[in-house]
DNA sequence: ACCTGAACACCGTTCAAGT
DNA sequence: ACCTGAACACCGTTCAAGT
């Protein structure tokens, strides 16, 4: 969904599928992972080869190689361009209190992973080796020092700070993965079928929690739910004055 | 690792890389499950093939491809299988405390997933149509019952309980991502030397951070610290009565 | 330095042919 | 019904050859 927004934001003029276009004198690095992020937004990682990518610059694939030799060189690259781009679409920080500051971090966090689902997926699920490009990586520490500014301000130690940051990093990438889960084919319809059957009725407690009980783990409301009660655990913890 | 508690998981006697066997007069869509989990184990689901596991049956490709036609249904009945044993593995509840009983089962299953990879990455990452096989699912439903049952025994409404599986589970699906990410070549080394290095100056909140902030987001600490956070957040909401 | 062209191994999938 | 054999499109990678 929103690819037309994707493939605006990876600064591609033409949303054609592939126009073939002279490869002039210079054929740069830069190019190439620009090529490769369009072709991931039309495909998906999984669908990223290297002839597509060629193709769409209008060279020989092992023109493409004689840049990135490897595959993974070039997916490496894309991610590194992924979480620059994705960090600059984080939002800054906002003058409220910390715990709304925080709901709202992850909350936009998770929004633009779902509207860039190619961003989403560089930099959720492949995020692999990107932490050896030290300029993406600085992109995601101004990030991620605003937010433990904000948790320490409102005074949690550095370690809570630390601890919270974590917590709820990786659950937001836990829900992102379970939506990625359900996401294709009839699965999510499978799902809700499964969940409506028979066969609960051996399962006295998820028969009592069905009416809260999200077969896909996947919704807006389940994200929220458990996004409360870590700052319900947050909020406990610098109650406790620890 | 442990690669030979895996092969001994799957049922294979033989620890041999390729053993080639006779057809004999059948081939049953278990042989080539229990194949296809077997060179799982040795490769990673991205290294399963079907001429793989042909190879380990001692067939041709195309009898693999009779019974499973395409890739993605051997992946699927896979999957099942590895959700079958994983769930096999899972405790049964213990009689302690509900909190302690919680951190006890998510601990035991980020264990599972380390100790069997093939089966973790199955379960966690490729968890994908499972659903739509009834038996796995229903196997999962059991113990995730036990689960809500201790939690609304100890006076969670059953809304409470269902928010606090999802919760958990979604973390611990976050960890096990986080540790899939940095496992491979060395990708760990590089964080810790990123880390420690210079450039943390411009950013004083982590500075103040860096003696509790794990740049791989995947050790032990990191699981048992936001595991606290969430059982907090909970217990808290116990307290305030809903 | 940068790109083309040919070639190889490998994989997923299809289909005709065997038994 | 169940398996083999041949064949096709596609991909990643290597290497010699061009400019």
């Amino acid at each position: 969904m929103d690819s037309v927004g994707e493939a605006r934001l990876s600064g591609e003029a033409d949303a054609s599928g592939s126009g073939r276009r002279l490869p002039r004198g210079s054929l740069d690095k830069t190019q190439i992972v620009e090529a490769a992020l369009a072709v991931t937004v039309l495909t998906g990682v999984a669908g990223l080869t290297m002839p597509l990518v060629a193709k769409r610059l209008g060279v020989r694939t092992t023109a493409v190689q004689w840049h990135f030799s490897r595959r993974d060189d070039l997916l490496a690259a894309l991610n590194e361009e992924a979480v620059r781009r994705f960090n600059g679409l984080l939002p800054r920080v906002a003058p409220v209190g910390w715990d709304e500051n925080l709901a709202g971090y992850w909350r936009e966090f998770r929004r633009i992973a779902r509207a860039y689902p190619a961003l989403g997926e560089l930099v959720v699920i492949g995020w692999t080796t990107v932490a050896r490009h030290r300029d993406a990586l600085r992109l995601s520490y101004e990030r991620i020092d605003e937010q433990l500014g904000v948790l320490m301000e409102a005074g949690f130690s550095p370690e809570s700070a630390a601890r919270a940051y974590h917590a709820l990093s990786t659950y937001v990438r836990g829900c992102l993965l379970n939506e990625r889960t359900w996401e294709m084919d009839g699965a999510q319809e499978a799902a809700e079928r499964a969940d409506g059957g028979r066969g609960l009725s051996e399962f006295p407690h998820m028969r009592a929690a069905a009416p809260y009980w999200s077969p896909t783990f996947a919704t807006d409301e389940d994200f929220e739910r458990g996004l409360a009660i870590i700052i319900e655990g947050l909020r406990s913890e610098l109650a406790q004055g620890r």
